[in-house]
DNA sequence: AATATATTTCATTTTTTTTTGAAAGTTTAA
DNA sequence: TTAAACTTTCAAAAAAAAATGAAATATATT
């Protein structure tokens, strides 16, 4: 396999992952792409690449940065704006799950803590129902704060430590 | 907030989540139903609460079964078949994880390594893609087997001891 | 100020995903 | 074997999501 045709498998296969994962296509394969790019590339440089519109590289790239994964430049001189992605991946996997955290978990707790706490009528569908949600809610929380933890400790002695353990 | 009201909140809620994580929106609607309702519940049920078609019902069911979530179960004297949800939490985090692990991790894996492993020609841009997909080729692997080993001990005492660690 | 270069916005179009519903298939029982 | 009760399948339709492209906007240069 030649170069070229690594370098397109990944950022397809990229893009593959991020729609699995409720991330648009083309967002995820700019990412790709700019991840294995060694210097700032351009939204000229990225429809090109990707085939794809003026419009579609512009709002994807909002969206990227938006996330904070994906930087402007600007090079001295030139007009043009480039984009560089987070390369470091501890730190990329930090700003996901903030972002997802923020943007998904948060909200399903809201809404879990409020319906998990109606007034419950004695009925066993009702309190089953309580039950399950109050469940659903901790595990939630618990999850959440776990991830939280992990990459807030991501480079330090006890998480180093840990993954060793747990390896 | 009545129970009612509640539930259907719970039920869209979860859908919506579904659909941001990349899991269609019925077949998350249809899981949280099963995970409130207190006894099996029939198909013809979940096409009257969620209206929606029986071929919707059937091949969400079927997907969800296919995940190991969801189970068919049989009513004595009765030829209908009734479904039921996993309910344990853990038991139900540990399939998800196992599942998407399966489905999307390891394929995405399989295809780093091949793209990492071309021969490098010596220029700065092909040293840098070999570079980075190695790295994110080890990130994702490293990631996936934590959550193997979270997930396999979920309930023994070091993952406890870990878990109040990072509290 | 006028021009040139570049980016953003958003109504419309295209593509992708999901849903429908009716025919085919399956199972149980008389 | 036939019929009744129920489930699955899948081509077609509908809905949802993403992409286009041209006008509007922004910014730098002469």
């Amino acid at each position: 396999m030649k170069f070229r045709e690594a370098k397109n498998k990944f950022v397809q296969t990229w893009g593959a992952l991020g729609s699995q994962w409720g991330i648009n296509k083309t967002m995820a394969q700019i990412h790709a792409l700019l991840m294995v790019s060694h210097e700032p590339v351009s939204m000229e440089d990225i429809m090109e690449e990707l085939q794809i519109s003026r419009g579609n590289a512009s709002m994807n790239l909002r969206a990227l940065m938006d996330w904070g994964i994906v930087y402007k430049e600007y090079k001295t001189g030139e007009r043009r704006e480039y984009f560089t992605a987070e390369k470091d991946l501890d730190e990329l996997a930090v700003k996901i799950s903030k972002e997802r955290s923020k943007r998904e978990i948060k909200p399903a707790l809201k809404v879990l803590k409020e319906v998990s706490s109606i007034e419950a009528d004695g009925t066993t569908e009702e309190k089953h129902f309580i039950e399950q949600t109050t469940k659903l809610y901790d595990f939630v929380l618990k999850a959440d704060n776990v991830l939280d933890k992990m990459t807030e400790y991501k480079d330090n002695w006890l998480a180093q430590i840990l993954m060793k353990f747990m390896k």
